[in-house]
DNA sequence: TTATTTGACTAATAAACATTAGTTTTTTTA
DNA sequence: TAAAAAAACTAATGTTTATTAGTCAAATAA
């Protein structure tokens, strides 16, 4: 044994993790992560039991931390607006701390099977009914604009995407989190108007 | 020949197009194009050269459509603020008019190759260099909040990621384009504060 | 009607893929 | 130092993949 053994199989999802970020889950083979761990493919086996397993612990771990996140916000006695921020803020420290893991939300998840899909699918559907809830709430009370609910989950979703991809944004080098955590939420709150 | 001669390209390019969007183009054979169109999959290669080119065609079709929208707004006489809402508008109707082929804009130009992918990337960097430009104008001009245009590049593009899926849009179904063109432009110039 | 073109077919190929089995080497523990 | 455990290896498997070659039938043009 060449390397130490207590970190192989976590550096394998680690390996993983970064490559179907890059590659993408179906692009990437079993070779090109035992290569990039300078071992054989067949190697891999010994410490995990498929490639779909590997997908499916990176994406229930990482939807693990956004269920529990936005729980308890949700059990927070902030206002609707005040737990709008919070969400959005953690959301931005998940996916920057994750940043390999998280990228896989976006479009990797497809290839989930079960019963990582199921699990998957209904952590996600339970994170966005949370979230949808508060946004509702908001403007009933109107603390936030009347629209479509929808369409303003959507829109606050949708506007945070570009922080999963690194193309797009690299943290060490233009802007830290705080700085990003700001500017977004005044985006999201208040638009691109001076 | 059972089929109408005419259209046979164009209806395996859109038949691929479709199962690229939902399944992604490496997780899309020729066997499941073929199947979709009743036909053997050999069969395809009499009316086209290759997987990658169907993407490659796919790909720098809308990526065609996207520069000469651009270059149209950036050769009028709107003032800047008018130009990036023209360029939002089109931006939109572009994508709920070529829902499949947009999609692919997202994820799966990763999979184009030379000389395909070379013509994409150069397009989508003249986008975004005029988009930007238009930006940091209107920013330097006043019209726009002061703030890092990168930044507000991203906000503005990203925002408008969720109207490329069909899970969370559909068209002919919840809200139509002059709707979905208004609150858009809403939320990202005056934000989700009422 | 005949000749030509178009578009389907079958069969075959070589490469890539995830995974299993069995063996050997290395490291850790007693 | 010996035994146990961990982790590497080689070899092989069956499947899926994109693509080519060659053939044949149907539609169109002469």
């Amino acid at each position: 044994m060449v390397k130490e053994k207590k970190y192989r199989r976590g550096l394998i999802f680690e390996e993983a993790a970064r490559l179907f970020s890059v590659k993408g889950y179906k692009a990437t083979s079993m070779k090109d992560i035992a290569n990039a761990l300078d071992i054989e493919a067949a190697s891999l086996y010994n410490h995990i039991k498929s490639k779909q397993e590997i997908l499916g612990i990176l994406l229930v771990s990482i939807s693990d931390k956004f269920h529990s996140s936005i729980t308890n916000v949700e059990n927070s006695s902030y206002s609707n607006k005040e737990k709008l921020k919070e969400i959005i803020k953690i959301h931005i420290r998940i996916v920057v701390e994750n940043q390999n893991v998280s990228s896989l939300i976006l479009y990797n998840w497809k290839y989930l099977e079960e019963p990582y899909l199921s699990k998957y699918v209904e952590s996600r559907r339970y994170y966005l009914s949370v979230f949808k809830n508060i946004v509702t709430k908001g403007i009933e009370s109107g603390e936030l604009k009347m629209a479509n609910p929808w369409v303003t989950l959507n829109f606050i979703l949708s506007s945070l995407r570009w922080i999963y991809s690194k193309d797009s944004y690299n943290i060490n080098q233009d802007i830290n989190v705080v700085e990003l955590e700001k500017s977004i939420l005044d985006f999201v709150f208040s638009g691109i108007d001076p």
